[in-house]
DNA sequence: AGCACGCCGACT
DNA sequence: GTCGGCGTGCTC
């Protein structure tokens, strides 16, 4: 077994394989599966992954190992299964699965130099360009006359090397630690001998007689008000020493954490437990979908069953939607299993990632709370999943590989024998169907922990509100309730659902509207920089002021960004204090918590925000809960409109009267007969599922179908349309009567970067080889993708019809 | 992907 | 002879 087969870290469908690699006698025995190498691949060298060892190859001649860059492997075979099975299920290359499941830092980065060989004159341009030195970075060549020619001709010549290196970013992160050079009675007796003038140097030495712990600089000078130079005397007289000691970034402050214990259930919840505590203590893997409401108290079911798993010596994974993975959230599981829980997502910095992977990695915790990328979690002896939220859209990886979270989940249950728990108070409907049909166990909880009943829901017509003369975006209504709040010195909770809406720039006189000139989309105003720009290809320009197209004057924006509503709000009503919640406001680290706690201190009356305000979030004060504008998703282009919007608003609504005020939830709206607002204020999940489902049957999608979203993308539109043309017309020849192919049709972005976009969409219930089909067709057209600069991309289970 | 190699045409 | 610009084929 002296072969090793390895997957290089080449993302090209023609290297999706492995190769195989001589293992040099040096790293015999102690290379393992999983681990990462560095090998030789034509002329470079490039990282690859040990996937399998074998003695037998066809090859007349290997290539060695060049070096491993691991100590333990960073994939169990577990994680190289699943990898694999992800890459065949999302129709993606197996080095951008195994890539997935690792953080970013373990990813190679490539470098060149060129190195001097000769000691013989070079040309002119040569010895300009080497100025003496030995070895130089390739870029320079950029930046330099030599030609690639000459080059070229030094390098065949053996006057100049070129070397390829492979480097890795990862950095850990070192403090400073001071300790005392004696034992406690020698620093008593070095204590006699100081010049009574030193007192801050005595203050020193007394307090590590006490403390003859190592102990950190930054600490310590904090702690005793001392200083640099104060330590540092000491140091140079030999009596405290200065060490660097490698250290987790933690970027949480645990000390503030209190720590919790169990709670007493409710009937409703220990009757929700007590199957799935059965699987855990019989090594069974099953999926649990717990429908509770808002404030059922399911992440109290969370943390019991968590507690069972940690007893019997195993792993707990918990999955929570990025947006409401908040501090107060990792509290609640710190709170209870203290230093054992790490924690992953996406605010965290790269280094701070790493760390908290490898506390995973070396077996120092069993709890894992993150969001999507977590599930891959390299745990060996997992003993439950859950997946909190998990109607979130979040959970789906929206690039290569497009795979859902919960289908990852439910496989890693399979592997591991372990339960599977989904928690929502709005399920998806997928799911919700499964755990009808029996393949999920269904567990319910309809009545909240603290008894109160959920807040009345008020629709607001605001058509009504148009024809009465109300032209601002607040209803008379929820201006009235507003100001009473704010009298009462309670809190509010606003909501600007603005997918879909954006503030663009239209001329009032010809309605012109200013787009992208490589994009088929409306430019975004930005009013703090006056500038317009694009989403999608971040083109901009300066805000016109005059019309392009006729100019007049009257251009101007349009849309509703929370700026503006805040901007109006403050003018309504003025005694109004806003904390304003977007995108721009919680750019900056930290800026997130920041303005949460603002809010959870009263320093502002009402919280206004996008999405990110709606999922989770706690505010005891709060009886407010306001939505300006609930129809706003729902005339996306996009089959699962509905479910969002009742999902959204459902949530939302749960934010207020969480404690022991009553809460009330005003939500405004153009279209208030539409089901999914109307039973979304009545809390009728059970009705909404029934008429959606209607609705999926008659109009065939999931879960009545399986979608697999096939986009086609050129510079050249006809070119883009013939193509998605014939690749309709294959996938017409080989799938089954029942099977339906749409195409093409533009994509709802139908172009980005100044290329077309035409999509065709597959709609099946039984098609056991269409992923054979996709491939072979893809196939077809890799000539084509790799000269003619065609691109296509492939979503077996699209989230975003985009 | 990214690199070498080879062929072509341009320029000098 | 010196250059850059493609198209093609290969990577254990």
């Amino acid at each position: 077994m002296n072969i090793a087969k390895v997957i290089v870290d080449v993302p090209a469908s023609s290297i999706n394989q492995t190769f195989d690699y001589q293992i040099p006698k040096q790293f015999q025995g102690v290379l393992q599966k999983g681990m990462r190498v560095i090998v030789p691949f034509g002329p470079r060298k490039i990282m690859g992954f040990v996937v399998e060892f074998t003695s037998q190859t066809e090859l007349t001649k290997l290539k060695d190992i060049l070096e491993v860059l691991d100590l333990t492997p960073v994939l169990t075979n577990e994680l190289l299964e699943l990898g694999r099975w992800l890459a065949e299920e999302t129709l993606s290359l197996y080095i951008t699965a195994l890539q997935a499941m690792l953080p970013q830092v373990l990813k190679a980065h490539y470098q060149k130099e060129l190195i001097r060989l000769t000691d013989e004159e070079m040309t002119n341009e040569l010895e300009n360009f080497f100025a003496g030195r030995d070895v130089i970075p390739y870029e320079e060549v950029d930046h330099s006359p030599v030609s690639y020619y000459q080059l070229q001709k030094a390098v065949q010549d053996g006057d100049i090397a070129v070397n390829y290196l492979v480097k890795s970013k990862i950095t850990k992160k070192r403090v400073t630690m001071i300790k005392p050079l004696r034992s406690s009675h020698l620093l008593e007796e070095t204590l006699l001998d100081l010049s009574t003038n030193a007192k801050k140097q005595h203050e020193l030495i007394t307090f590590f007689i006490e403390n003859p712990a190592p102990i950190e600089k930054r600490t310590l000078i904090h702690k005793l008000q001392t200083s640099n130079a104060t330590i540092k005397n000491l140091v140079d007289k030999h009596i405290l020493e200065n060490y660097s000691e490698e250290v987790y970034r933690n970027p949480f402050d645990d000390e503030s954490i209190v720590q919790t214990t169990a709670l007493e259930l409710t009937e409703e919840q220990e009757q929700a437990i007590i199957p799935i505590k059965e699987k855990i203590v019989a090594n069974e893997h099953d999926v649990f979908l717990v429908h509770g409401v808002t404030g059922s108290g399911k992440t109290e079911i969370y943390l019991q069953a968590i507690q069972d798993v940690i007893k019997k010596g195993q792993e707990a994974i918990v999955l929570v939607p990025e947006i409401s993975l908040t501090p107060q959230m990792v509290k609640r599981f710190k709170g209870r299993f203290g230093s054992k829980v790490a924690v992953l997502h996406s605010a965290l910095s790269s280094g701070e990632k790493y760390d908290e992977w490898r506390r995973i990695h070396r077996k120092e915790v069993q709890v894992v709370v993150g969001a999507r990328s977590a599930i891959f979690a390299p745990f060996e002896n997992l003993g439950i999943i859950i997946i909190d939220e998990e109607h979130e859209n979040s959970y789906k990886q929206e690039d290569n590989p497009r795979y859902h979270a919960r289908d990852v989940a439910i496989h890693r249950g399979k592997n591991h024998q372990c339960p599977v728990i989904l928690g929502s108070a709005t399920p998806a409907l997928e799911s919700y169907a499964r755990a009808q049909k029996g393949v999920y166990r269904l567990a319910v909880l309809e009545k909240r922990t603290n008894s109160q009943a959920m807040p009345e829901v008020e629709i607001i017509d605001m058509r009504k509100e148009l024809h009465a003369g109300n032209r601002t975006m607040f209803s008379r209504s929820l201006k009235e309730r507003i100001e009473q709040c704010i009298q009462r010195q309670e809190q509010i909770v606003l909501l600007l659902n603005r997918r879909g809406y954006s503030t663009f720039v239209m001329c009032r006189d010809c309605g012109h509207v200013k787009e992208c000139p490589h994009c088929d989309i409306a430019l975004t105003f930005h009013k703090n920089s006056n500038q317009l720009k694009c989403h999608y290809c971040s083109y901009e320009e300066p805000m016109p002021t005059i019309c392009p197209e006729c100019s007049s004057d009257l251009i101007r924006y349009f849309g509703t960004g929370t700026q503006r509503v805040e901007e109006a709000l403050t003018q309504l009503i003025p005694e109004a204090n806003v904390i304003r919640m977007d995108v721009d406001t919680t750019r900056r680290k930290g800026a997130h918590e920041k303005l949460l706690n603002q809010f959870a201190n009263r320093e502002a009356d009402i919280l206004l925000g996008t999405q990110m305000i709606a999922k989770g979030l706690d505010f005891e004060n709060v009886t407010l809960v306001g939505v300006l504008t609930a129809d706003s998703m729902l005339h996306l282009p996009d089959f699962r409109s509905s479910e969002k919007t009742f999902q959204l608003l459902t949530q939302v609504s749960g934010r207020a009267g969480r404690h022991e005020l009553p809460g009330e939830v005003i939500v405004q709206t153009y279209t208030p007969d539409h089901y999914s607002i109307e039973l979304a204020s009545e809390y009728d999940f059970t009705q909404f599922y029934k008429k959606e489902m209607a609705m999926r049957k008659t109009f065939k999608y999931p879960p009545y179908v399986f979608l697999a979203l096939m986009t086609i993308s050129h510079e050249n539109q006809v070119k883009v349309i013939q193509t998605t043309q014939k690749i309709t017309k294959m996938l017409l020849d080989h799938v089954s009567d029942e099977t339906v192919v749409l195409g093409p049709t533009p994509s709802p972005l139908a172009r980005i970067k100044n290329r077309y976009r035409y999509q065709c969409m597959i709609k099946y219930r039984n098609e056991p080889h269409i992923r054979t089909l996709i491939q072979n067709i893809i196939q077809n057209f890799s000539e084509e993708t790799r000269k003619d600069d065609l691109f296509i991309t492939v979503d077996m289970q699209p989230y975003q019809m985009m």
